[in-house]
DNA sequence: TCATTCTTCAACCAGATGGTTGACAATGGC
DNA sequence: GCCATTGTCAACCATCTGGTTGAAGAATGA
């Protein structure tokens, strides 16, 4: 099931809080109380979080005494990064294809009607 | 608002049926009704997921007719690369860092103890 | 003008989510 | 052995989400 790793992953960055965990934990290990420190909330909403982002694979947990060290799994990204760039690119090469066409177009007469002009000032 | 608009790119894309969606539209622009064919649900079901990817800035809507087609807005994709990118890097130097220390440490004598020896072998 | 087609809006519902508080499990220091 | 520390589990609550159905909007075509 990499489709419902795939779910969990971008469901667990989508909230600030935990994105905030993860950009903490890529400086360094720590544990759960440190990590709930500077939020505003309980440390077992914290450790809620954590859940989240352990069942995602972007986090594991060891023991040291009763501490439990959160530590930040690098390899999940992977399978996102692979997502985005599989249709960021293909996108990308339609409008590459497009865009030479329209060259064409506009080497060879006048352009008739320029098209969809609302869509490229969006964003 | 930057983080506002990662979160929604994050949760919109934690659907499954919006990545299909997404994946769909890479290929080339389509029609609301042309997009829910495939799938087992309304079309006001596929409408509102569209809204979500919208609001997102993942797609845009243009008008022919009735019709109102879907386009894939390549750019937002560029926004969650650089993040997960960040700390991705992050994450991996700060192994390659430990890595060193440790080969040095082999190198120079004896390990005393080896430090945080369950969290290397993790994942 | 009126019917048709394509899409969205509104109201509703079940289930997930993020937060709370209180209890409890696990471990180490004394 | 006992207590303090650290973290999770359980129950509860408000809100968000993804689905439904029914009605309405927008544009075309007859």
């Amino acid at each position: 099931m990499v489709d419902d790793q795939l779910s969990r992953v971008f469901a667990a960055l989508a909230d600030p809080t935990r994105r905030d965990i993860v950009a903490r934990l890529a400086v360094g290990d720590a544990t759960v109380g440190k990590l709930a420190e500077p939020y505003d909330v309980s440390v077992q909403a914290v450790s809620k979080h954590l859940k989240v982002l352990t069942d995602a694979g972007l986090v594991s947990q060891s023991r040291d005494a009763q501490r439990r060290p959160c530590h930040l799994e690098a390899e999940v990204f992977d399978l996102m990064t692979k997502w985005i760039e599989r249709y960021r690119q293909q996108a990308q090469e339609r409008y590459e294809r497009l865009d030479a066409v329209l060259a064409e177009m506009r080497d060879d007469e006048q352009p008739t009607h320029p098209r969809n002009p609302q869509q490229g000032a969006a964003s």
